[in-house]
RNA sequence: ACGGUUGCCUUCAUCGCCUCACGCAAGUGGGGAGGAAAGUCCGGACAGCUCAGAGUGCCGUACUCCUCGAAAGGGAGAACCAUCAAACGUGAUGGGAUAGAAAGUGCUAUAGAAAUUUAAACCGCCGAUGGCUCGUAAGAGCACAGGUAAGGCUGAAAAGGUGGAGUAAGAGCCCACCAGUGGUGGAGUGAUCCACCAGCUUAGGUAAACCUUGCGGGCUGCAAGACCAUGUAAACUAGUGCUUGAGAGCUGCUCGCUCGAUGCUAGAGGGUAGGUCGCAUUAGAUCAAUGAUGAAGCUCGGUGUUGUUUAUUCAACAACGGGAACAGAAUCCGGCUUACACCGUAAAU
RNA sequence: GGCCUUGUAGCUCAACUGGAUAGAGCAUCGCAUUACGGAUGCGAAGGUUUGGGGUUCGAAUCCCUACAGGGUCA
């Protein structure tokens, strides 16, 4: 089912204050060109492995109209490639929270951010949840 | 400069986001950013603070009339300033927070004899009157007493200006006109303007310096505020107080009012910080929604080919590149300011 | 979202109550010294006082406005 259909719903966002600080604090930390991305492990009652967050920061970006550009792109590449991830995970396993940050200078274009993304998930794939 | 218009160029397809309705569910259907949503410069609604009370402070504001729910918004007018045209009437355009400097205080550098109140020390002018010297005398000289404020090249500003009369020299001392002040009358809703009369020339500038006067404002702002949930330490130390009263009620202070004893203040610590409402007339959340890809059409750009033209002109076709500016709602509304693509009008180049 | 606050040489700061030509240290450049460099000495350059407008005889300073930073709140 999630081949066909590659949705990005409201509880699949990282919306909590708690786990987003923590993630800032504790979370490992993974670099694709301009995206910076930090991981932990996470809980949360939904069927999906991962809870996903993007920011841009507010001093690289004075307008709020590149900002939401910006993160508008990486949530779309996520949600295209996001898919792969789902093999062989099923309800129950443990789960994570992702947080995506964008440190370039200049606005992306879709395909180099689908790259980057790409990228980041093959590293995710490497590096499997651990257990605890 | 003024006015206007559209707003990922449009349509379709696939995938997707927020929200509402229906549905057990899968899903189906409806709605989904701006003129400035921005800056937060004004104002209002709304909410809480005890009634939103009094005094004082503080803040804001400042020509007049009208208008708007209100405002520093809009309209019309008055005086002033600048520029241009003028030529002795004035007119046109533009500008500004435009009350009071005759209640008081402060400041006014440099320059200048002197810079703000008994002006007169200095350079000057005079020396009529008194004094001294010379001379028979008329008179001459001295510059001692004294008179005077016209002149002293500065300065943003020099204590009314110009002209006359007057004098030893001079002075609003006197006169005429002008300016200023006060009064009366008239015109106008009013700011203000016009005329006449009076006596006085006393009074530089600065209030976007303090200040005075008039008017306005209680304070804080949706992170206001209400509720639910979660969690801890009603513990420790020091001070203070217990109805004859410490303190609190977020207001600058005082009064008044209300509350007030497992209290209050300080120190060092412990813990929570999640959600609902507030919150939207059909945008609407709470890490915060409008996107991605493809195709076609339209349009713009330069390039190439062909035809055409006086022409670097016009047209057709082809592949390529682009779809633009400023910019993204978070309680709502009105105004202002700033940013900006295109079209129209006017002016200039 | 609301409310405060600050902008001066490349950097860090001065400039009294509005007064003259906006100063100082570090950095930069030149010269001297040295075999060369450093250090030292002498000298120079560097400013639309964030932009625009206003008040005043006079503005870095006062007022308005725009822009760019910084802080704070339950």
């Amino acid at each position: 089912m999630g081949q066909s259909r590659n949705t990005f719903g409201k509880n699949e966002r990282l919306k909590s204050v708690i786990v987003l600080d923590r993630a800032f604090a504790e979370g490992e930390k993974l670099k694709a060109a301009s995206i910076l991305v930090r991981y932990t492990h996470s809980s949360f009652d939904a069927p999906f492995p991962y809870q996903v967050a993007t920011t841009v920061s507010k001093r690289r970006f004075k307008r709020a109209v590149d900002r939401n550009r910006i993160k508008r792109l990486l949530r779309e590449a996520w949600r295209l490639e996001k898919h792969r991830l789902l093999v062989g995970w099923s309800a129950g396993d443990p789960q994570r929270a992702l947080v995506f940050i964008y440190i370039g200078r200049e606005i992306p274009t879709f395909e180099a951010c689908q790259n980057n993304i790409r990228k980041i998930i093959d590293v995710l794939i490497d590096d499997p949840i651990e257990k605890s």
